[in-house]
DNA sequence: AATACTACTATACTAAAGTATACTGATATA
DNA sequence: TATATCAGTATACTTTAGTATAGTAGTATT
């Protein structure tokens, strides 16, 4: 990791920032079902109503509202009848994978050592 | 990302448990903070409480003692006078400076992208 | 005419996370 | 004797996150 120079609470604030900016995007209780949901295939809300068990409309909606407006998330409307709704990972959504990738690697590892004791 | 096969709500599941235990590792308002300063030194209670603007001795208190479960944190008691107890990183706990710098690289990029809209 | 589907929203609630404030016991210093 | 330091703990509170349940508008099917 990058050391800081000056550590001072104020340096030591600005070096967390972007990495809690992250844990914002990804960190609730159903972010990452969805965005994994998203990563396997483009769904309607219904679709992942389904495919997200437990979860209540009124919290994917508003997890898909955040996603959107962080633009990691694409909403796009159909007129079909009834009308549906498409949801897919923006391209810049597809490049958390990297990132979700790493901390799934340490997770594992992290998994291993913990029942190993 | 190593795609599912499958794409069960299960193994869905499975899939994200890794990643959910790096966020609830180092995901509360001050894992992260903690983490960082120790990364940088050995700290002391009172050097982290000093360090850390804003934090409560009870959280600064309850979050080690997290970490230390979790076998990221190391305590060490020392017979002075006062008593002295200094917490370190384990080398378990510095492992996760690669998964932090990930995080932060693509945060960074975030950061410049929402900036630059 | 009654029911069902889609994509949600509204209201009220519970549970989890974090805060505020004061306090403890052992020792040292003024 | 009064005050300070260290490393915390205790109790009560607020704030945020998530849940439960019901309802909406528009269209299609039975």
């Amino acid at each position: 990791m990058n050391k800081i120079d000056t550590y001072t609470p104020t340096e030591c604030k600005k070096f967390i920032l972007p990495v809690r900016d992250v844990i914002d995007l990804i960190g609730g209780k159903w972010r990452l079902p969805i965005i994994i949901a998203l990563s396997f295939k483009i769904h309607r809300f219904k679709e992942l109503e389904r495919q997200i068990e437990g979860i209540t409309p009124r919290m994917l909606s508003k997890e898909l509202k955040e996603l959107e407006i962080n633009g990691l998330v694409n909403r796009e409307v159909f007129n079909t009848m009834p009308v549906s709704v498409q949801y897919s990972l923006t391209e810049y959504g597809k490049s958390l994978d990297k990132v979700i990738e790493t901390m799934r690697d340490w997770g594992l590892t992290h998994r291993n050592k913990i029942i190993s004791e």
